[in-house]
DNA sequence: CAGAATCCAACCGGATACTG
DNA sequence: CAGTATCCGGTTGGATTCTG
């Protein structure tokens, strides 16, 4: 459902169907648009990764940016925590079915992305 | 270029082809994946919008962050802004051909996101 | 190995008031 | 109308240290 700008009798100017609250586009960047949370979930689209390797793999980000994301994409139940009886312990973490339906947007996320011009390249 | 995991010779696991530093995915996400930035980027895909429209179609965010994703955005030329010399001024924004290039993932997401259970509805 | 705990500066972003 | 300016509390997230 989208706002449209409509104008009235008199010409008067007025938002129709005004977005209520987040749409939907604001919405699912909240789940899937968070510092990190893309590439966590990206890199577990192969197969269960193990926490130290999945920290790795993303470079910048910190271990205690892993664990929070990692916690919150499991209590959304995209991701999927088991904890294997090795030792030293070893922890993997799997996408769920559902957690592979964003893959869709995700790699198409990553096409555009890949094709964007150097000068957009984030300093930081 | 995604990041892999694997076993030398005798069976130690290293990552090879870490990502360097924020792989495509997170770039991407640093580009559009900034709040209100996508929703911006969408309502303005039929066509120009007026900054006061913009900002009503886009219930919860302030006038103050309108502006700024704004001048984000079209400092990175994914939006062109244009002044009409009515009485009193008005300011329309529209997005360019570079900026319509990222509507097809903005679109999936929204898809992805409109099909998820009530209970993942931001409570905030 | 896989975190948890703590600290803290930096940034984010809402509210409010003002302007040409 | 389309912003700008200022204030300011809350959150973010990196660095570091410690643990079972």
């Amino acid at each position: 459902m989208r706002a449209r700008v409509e104008q009235d009798a008199k010409g008067r100017r007025q938002v129709v169907e005004a977005c209520l609250e987040p749409c939907a586009i604001e919405k699912g960047m909240r789940i899937i648009g968070g510092k990190w949370t893309g590439s966590i979930l990206w890199h577990l689209k192969d197969g269960p990764v193990r926490f130290n390797d999945l920290s790795r793999m993303i470079g910048g980000a910190s271990k205690k940016m892993i664990t929070e994301r990692l916690r919150q994409l499991e209590s959304q139940g995209l991701v999927r925590r088991e904890v294997l009886d090795t030792a030293p312990v070893s922890v993997q973490y799997e996408i769920t079915d559902f957690g592979a339906t964003a893959l869709g947007f995700l790699n198409e996320l990553r096409l555009w992305s890949e094709g964007l011009p150097q000068s957009m390249v984030r300093d930081e």
